[in-house]
DNA sequence: TGTAATAAATGGTCTGACCATTCGGAAAGA
DNA sequence: TCTTTCCGAATGGTCAGACCATTTATTACA
């Protein structure tokens, strides 16, 4: 019923079976929380057998609908959609898409904005406490020095994805988590290695914060651009000159 | 390897499957269109039972990995990665209720002025045809009255989807693919059936085309936000309205 | 030569068995 | 009586083997 993607391969029972189950959680007529029957009732409900019950259960669970738990009193339980299902599919489009470092980072610079501006007019004093705390860890990692750099960019990630959970909309939310993770791998084989590029990093993240406390949305979307910004020539310049 | 996202239930040994499959895949080891051997044979391959491999099959059918066609001749076939997936999640996200009309409308409005913008900068002539062509369409609708709005949406969806790809970066090509689908159902529900709205859009969408065609970034840019934003304001009301 | 019958390859389904994990209750011990 | 231990049932995970349905290639026949 969803499914106006796929050319409806006919006669797949499984499909059939999919097509149920998700249309009884869409509409509410199983609860989230809710356990499904267990297999073997199931088979029995729809006539068919395990093994295509099983097949269908498997695509539910991958669409993020259900999880399944072992053993007894396990089951398939249905479960709040959440955004992870987006983020691995993006995740998924741009590794297979061979998506440039180029698109990915000018893609970055607006999303960033964007967020660190709807964090701004949205973000509360327990939020700046957190990020706050966040920061700390950061500068903790700059004044061990280098060899911390790893750390330090665990520290970065976590408060701009602290950011993104401000602009309380979860589609900037996963999105962002999406472009960290793609993106780490390249700060680790294009950043220079030097102790005033986390000096700087940290910096402009402590004046991303301060204006996202102070609520000036624009400064805090200009900032935000701005850094990833110079990152990307930073990464940009390296990896022009690897391939000199 | 890809999934940070799941739990890892480990001893799963169809997960197992489609981590391999799926690495093989991404890694270009398979090549798109090349087909994965037979179940019969990658049971004996992978040291397993043949239904242990279909549930994998199933994963990696859902992931939008591969393509299963029947009959002789027939298999898994590897396919490119489309936004299809990340539609359908951010779909199932959506209708789980767990994104609202607001936070899809506050993205668009981002989405739609940066791609507004990366077009102006990379415009050519051909596109520039291309648009022009497009406009006449959704003219045409206009011209022909309200019982045309739906095919009115279409030409209107159709010139954004030109614009974004103008921009030249996959991720908003995908990312506007998917708003456009999602929102579709939004415009129908929520919009004034009225012929100025249709005019009004109509113009809209010349004036972005116009700056566009110029180089006009920033003009670009802001008249795509103004736009959307206006017809969130639409929605809006009509929303409200309703839920009194 | 062209069309129809046939065979082979491949995914789809079914059955029934056994294994692995988990949890609750029964049994054993303090 | 309370706690700990252990066993067994419920449930998902895997396996083997069979047969069906669909599609394509081949062969036979007109």
């Amino acid at each position: 019923m969803t499914d106006l993607f796929h050319a409806a391969k006919q006669n797949r029972i499984f499909q059939d079976v999919v097509d149920q189950i998700q249309e009884a959680i869409i509409s509410g007529k199983i609860e989230v929380g809710e356990k499904l029957p267990p297999e073997r009732e199931l088979k029995e409900m729809l006539q068919t057998s395990r093994s295509t019950i099983r097949e269908a259960l498997r695509v539910l669970e991958q669409k993020g609908l259900i999880e399944i738990k072992l053993g007894m009193g396990g089951g398939a339980i249905v479960t709040t959609v959440s955004a992870d299902q987006v983020t691995e599919s993006l995740d998924l489009l741009i590794k297979s898409q061979n998506v440039s470092l180029n698109h990915l980072a000018e893609f970055r610079e607006r999303v960033e904005g964007d967020v660190a501006e709807l964090a701004a007019g949205r973000v509360t004093d327990e939020d700046i406490r957190e990020l706050k705390k966040l920061l700390e860890d950061a500068k903790k990692y700059v004044d061990m020095g280098i060899d911390y750099i790893t750390h330090f960019w665990e520290a970065d990630k976590k408060v701009h994805l602290a950011i993104a959970d401000i602009s309380r909309n979860p589609i900037y939310i996963s999105i962002c988590k999406t472009i960290h993770y793609n993106i780490i791998h390249y700060l680790m084989k294009y950043l220079p290695m030097r102790v005033n590029v986390m000096a700087e990093n940290y910096k402009d993240l402590c004046d991303i914060v301060e204006s996202v406390e102070l609520g000036k949305s624009d400064d805090a979307r200009n900032l935000a651009k701005g850094h990833v910004r110079r990152f990307n020539r930073y990464m940009k310049k390296m990896q022009d000159e690897e391939t000199v």
